[in-house]
RNA sequence: GGGCGAUUAGCUCAGUUGGUUAGAGCGCCGCACUCACAUUGCGGAGGUCACAGGUUCAAGUCCCGUAUCGCCCA
């Protein structure tokens, strides 16, 4: 061994060595960059920006993976590719988690630091968090253009995001409106239905009156109606009963009929008890319902207690005849259902509540209370006037902020919104005809329905942390005075807001002036735009647009986007629509969803559970290489995937099983070694004093071993690549094994690159771990051995090695980059130029290296089977001495009963009995009969004896052949009982008759052999 | 409430258009540290394919229903 750095190959392979010097060589080598290229085609993907709120989970490892193993894998096809990295400003989680600190930290409100000061500081938290991610995405290995790393709130996207949002105005595809919302009193701002969480908590069903003015005779004096949320009685605008109570309570009373018929015995008494209660109504309720009702369409009106505020009672659908007193409040402003009815009905709607949770002037003397306070007073103002009928104790669902996690109020504001009949109509369009391609394409329906609600889309948000809306607002001047101001500009454009009674006004790119129409005052719109909506844009907006530059051209559309079904809709859509107006082509043409990764109790991970793994903690123990390998491994079709969490004791590095007790708990006792660790939760002094033991699980371990035996294999081919000498190797030159290992190669390059282009990363995963270990390391490199020994076969056998290696490695390079580098560079010095037909010096680097091509010449199928029955008789002869217990070192014969023309074709690979199993081979052919004590092992077709006349364990073998025996006998009944069934051998296919008779014939013949061996061991006994 | 998906070995998962005796990795059991690799090698045991029907000559695979679990949307 000349070359130094052989003799300093360790036995285990060190990922962390190989991470440190291979990416900052790839990346100093400009390989991750990409610049327009005529000559080549565009390879475009977009990163599904993180967002920089927290540090990247195993969720964000996976998607990244598989994004890198595309690029990997086309730029080795020869495309220009680019995959364009950056960051999400995520708007209200990140201000939420820097306002969370503010206050724990410095007792510090955001109005104590006022808008600017709070924007710096989450400008900070950015860059701070942008570098951790951008860390830990090339830790992962990931061969992005650093070079155009982008941000949503960088200047780049800022302008794209105004230029979009100005063009929807212009074209009326913008508008403000008044809408209830999820309002969080805490953080005063709407958040959108994705962020609030349902928390059932005890609470109570206040059953109250309204006096009826002026009631005619016979009719009630009271209305009575229950609620939740007593306070919200001071922003009632109505009392709803329903228009035709009869036939609905008649309706649900057969509906319940037909369900009581249908239902399970257990759900029975329940249904019965809701119909009992339901005929009852029919006596108690329905004629005061009715009676309502009429009085609802005469145009009766109630008094509202407290408020004394005469309130109409309106005929509505909303009010349920067969719940409560059938008769309902309406609360416009803080109930979505009663904003419904408002709308239906034409009523006021009173907003009773200021942004920051406390009443507001039209809750009359209880103006400045919480909701909590003005609940007690109001109930208790309601006792003393004897409108409080009934208290009931109930379980209620509050709806809760996931940012503040604070009860969520349901609040009127002011709000922009995203028309979006015809814009989600094109988003639908270029799915259904296809210029979108949805894998799955089960997720197609997904898409499809959420976007064929076209609701339009809410984009303001009351935040400090995002793009502020464009607009400015003015009251006071007229339109020619408006014209005047901007004559000539192209970059402005207003519309009259008749609802409010002044101009909106938009401008481009450039901020208008509070004075720009003399003699008039301008003011900004507060509102941010919902983060989603720059990240609408992201695919062309990180190219540069509106600028039309080669960039833009070059690039858009890209070609996949790769990303987690949970955003569907709220991204994968937007982009889409947007796309399309902005671009007027679709943003990608592929869009491939993986599964999301659960735990072992199929939960999905989350800090907030303790149940989530790290992805630094699972590359620091296993490397990059082996993370992403085991996470392309696991990305099959299914929709989820799971993964059973263990902790890793510090001390002694047991794994223990994370349990849902242990897994929130502060501190873990190891149960191996005893000793204590500390979790993400421990706070205390004595916990956290305490080593940190990390998350981790023992799925990875696959991977880390496959690539320790990829490693050892580059290893042992590296030590025996002295002496190499570059040539063509011609055809004559092969052995049985070369032609075979160059057939397999091909089958599975094609097999891989096709399972790749279909995304289908498990598949190829599995094919390249199959191929690696059980065929190049366990044959062919064990029967290289030899070869490489001796001075005559040394040449070729390296020349065959050093190229199986070298294509294996470039197959594998997107899964596994850095050890693949590593190899690669060695293998290069040692065999610079590798190939078997034609020689081709090898790439200064592996990832520039040419994807391997299909050389469909060298599949052989004949010598495939060929190898298999090789395969078959080794494996055969192994298992008799491993039954026999014969000591690994002693040599044993054997000898093989078979057709002429099998052993012809066995035969010449006989001295790899030798090597393989220390198995002599004694004779071969028809004519072969058992030796008169020998353990058989049969195959269909063939069968082998091993002749162990000083060793055998009879009684063992005995046992064995008349369970043998037993199975045969089952088998053949089966296979008797098909074929005399008359319909199956008239009906199926001649082939599959034909194939079961030769399987019994075949089956009969292994029975008899077996039962003539069982005789010559039990006349040994 | 609507939609989507899952249920195959102790665990995590494969299983093509229905067609030999249902596979892999881990774990388990036995044997082996001699020169690529004990993160290894060789061998073995282990499955009523969730349950109940149906279609078919033939069902893990197709259809209907039930149960359990998960996710998404209201």
């Amino acid at each position: 061994m000349a070359d130094s750095f052989l003799n300093d190959l360790p036995k285990q392979y060190d990922h962390a060595a190989a991470q440190d010097r291979w990416y900052p060589f790839w990346e100093k080598q400009g390989y991750f960059h990409s610049e327009p290229s005529p000559e080549r085609k565009p390879f475009t993907i977009v990163i599904p920006p993180p967002n920089v709120t927290g540090a990247l989970h195993l969720g964000h490892a996976l998607n990244n993976t598989l994004q890198d193993i595309i690029i990997r894998q086309k730029r080795m096809q020869g495309y220009e590719t680019l995959w364009m990295p950056g960051t999400d400003h995520a708007g209200i989680a990140t201000q939420a988690v820097v306002e969370g600190r503010l206050l724990r930290e410095e007792k510090k409100t955001r109005h104590d630091l006022g808008r600017e000061g709070l924007v710096k500081r989450i400008w900070q938290w950015k860059d701070a968090y942008e570098k951790r991610i951008l860390g830990q995405l090339k830790e992962m290995g990931c061969s992005c253009d650093w070079q155009r790393t982008r941000f949503t709130l960088d200047p780049v996207c800022a302008r794209a995001v105004r230029h979009t949002f100005f063009s929807l105005f212009r074209e009326k595809l913008i508008y403000r409106g008044n809408r209830l919302v999820n309002w969080d009193t805490y953080l005063q701002t709407a958040v959108a239905d994705d962020e609030v969480f349902h928390e059932t908590v005890p609470g109570h069903f206040w059953h109250l009156r309204y006096p009826v003015i002026d009631p005619k005779p016979g009719e009630p004096a009271y209305v009575t109606l229950a609620t939740t949320r007593p306070e919200t009685m001071l922003g009632d605008t109505a009392v709803a009963v329903h228009p035709d109570p009869e036939t609905t309570l008649a309706g649900v009373i057969a509906g319940l009929k037909d369900r009581i018929a249908a239902a399970p015995a257990k759900e029975r008494p329940e249904l019965e008890a809701e119909l009992a209660d339901a005929e009852k109504r029919l006596r108690t309720h329905l004629p005061l319902l009715i009676q309502l009702r009429d009085m609802a369409k005469a145009g009766r009106k109630l008094m509202l207690p407290l408020m004394n505020r005469e309130i109409p009672l309106v005929a509505d659908e909303w009010a349920k005849p067969e719940l409560g007193s059938g008769c309902v409040k309406i609360t416009p402003a803080h109930d979505p259902n009663d904003y419904d009815v408002a709308l239906r009905r034409n009523l006021p709607m009173v907003n009773i509540l200021n942004p920051d949770g406390t009443l507001n002037a039209n809750a009359g003397v209880y103006e400045g209370m919480t909701v909590l306070k003005a609940r007690q007073a109001v109930v208790s103002d309601l006792e003393q006037q004897g409108l409080v009928v009934d208290v009931e104790d109930r379980i209620i669902e509050l709806a809760h902020s996931d940012r503040s996690k604070t009860p969520i109020e349901p609040y009127l504001a002011d709000q922009w919104f995203v028309k979006m009949d015809h814009l989600a109509q094109t988003a639908m369009d270029a799915v259904t005809d296809g210029r979108v391609r949805i894998i799955p394409e089960r997720y197609t329906k997904t898409y499809l329905d959420w976007l064929s609600e076209k609701r339009d889309w809410p984009v303001s948000r009351q935040l400090w942390w995002g793009h502020q809306i464009p607009i400015w607002y003015c009251s006071t001047a007229t339109e020619e005075e408006l014209e005047s101001a901007f004559a000539g500009r192209e970059d402005v454009v207003w519309h009259r807001d008749a609802e409010h009674d002044q101009w909106l006004i938009c401008a481009q790119e450039k901020d208008l002036a509070e004075d720009s129409v003399p003699g008039h005052t301008l003011t900004r719109e507060q509102d941010v735009l919902d983060t989603w909506f720059s990240s609408a844009l992201w695919p062309h907006s990180t190219l540069g647009w509106p600028e039309e530059s080669e960039t833009l051209n070059y690039y858009y559309p890209t070609n996949v986007l790769i990303t987690s079904r949970d955003i569907i809709s709220l991204w994968v859509a937007r982009m889409v629509l947007t796309g399309l107006h902005n671009c007027g082509e679709v943003p990608f043409s592929d869009v491939y969803i993986h599964p999301k990764i659960l735990d072992g109790y199929g939960e999905g991970m989350s800090k907030s559970k303790g149940n989530g793994v790290d992805p630094v903690d699972v590359m620091e123990k296993f490397g990059a290489d082996s993370m992403r390998f085991g996470l392309a491994h696991m990305t099959t079709e299914s929709q989820d995937v799971r993964m059973p969490v263990e902790f890793e004791c510090p001390h002694c590095k047991t794994l223990i099983e994370q349990t849902k007790k242990n897994r929130i708990q502060p501190r873990v006792k190891c149960k191996q070694c005893g000793g204590e660790f500390s979790t993400q939760w421990a706070e205390k002094p004595e916990d956290t004093a305490l080593p940190r033991g990390a998350v981790v699980s023992e799925r990875f371990e696959e991977a880390r071993n496959f690539c320790n035996k990829l490693w050892n294999a580059s290893r042992f081919a590296l030590m025996n690549l002295d002496g190499y000498q570059p040539a063509p190797v011609a055809e004559a030159e092969l052995t049985v094994e070369d032609r075979w290992i160059l057939s397999r190669l091909a089958t599975v390059t094609g097999q891989v690159t096709e399972a790749l282009a279909g995304y289908r990363y498990a598949d190829a995963a599995r094919t390249l771990y199959q191929f690696a270990w059980n065929e190049f390391c366990s044959f062919f490199v064990e029967m290289v051995k030899a070869r490489l020994q001796e001075e005559a076969s040394r040449p070729v056998a390296q020349r065959v090695l050093a190229h199986t290696l070298d294509t294996l490695l470039r197959l594998l390079h997107p899964m596994i980059p850095f050890l693949t580098e590593e190899v690669w560079q060695m293998l290069g010095k040692l065999a610079p130029q590798r190939g078997i037909g034609e020689l081709r010096e090898a790439a200064p680097s592996i990832m520039i290296a040419p994807w391997p091509e299909v050389e469909s010449a060298r599949q052989d199928s004949q010598i495939e089977s060929q190898f298999a029955r090789f395969q078959d008789v080794l494996k055969a002869v192994r298992e008799i001495r491993s039954r026999q217990n014969v000591p690994p070192k002693k040599e044993i014969e054997f000898s093989v009963r078979c057709e002429a023309e099998y052993a012809e074709l066995v035969r010449p690979m006989e001295p790899y009995f030798v090597s393989m199993a220390a198995a002599r081979a004694i004779q071969w052919g028809p004519d072969t009969a058992a030796p008169p004590l020998s353990a058989a092992v049969a195959i269909p077709g063939v069968e082998v004896f091993v002749d162990l006349a000083d060793l055998i364990d009879v009684g063992a073998e005995r046992a064995r052949k008349q369970d043998e025996v037993a199975k045969l006998e089952k088998l053949i009944e089966g296979k008797k009982g098909k074929l005399s069934n008359a319909s199956f051998v008239e009906r199926a296919p001649a082939a599959v008759v034909q194939k079961e008779r030769d399987a019994l014939a075949d089956l009969e013949a292994q029975l008899a052999a077996a039962r003539a061996l069982l005789k010559t061991l039990k006349k040994q006994a």
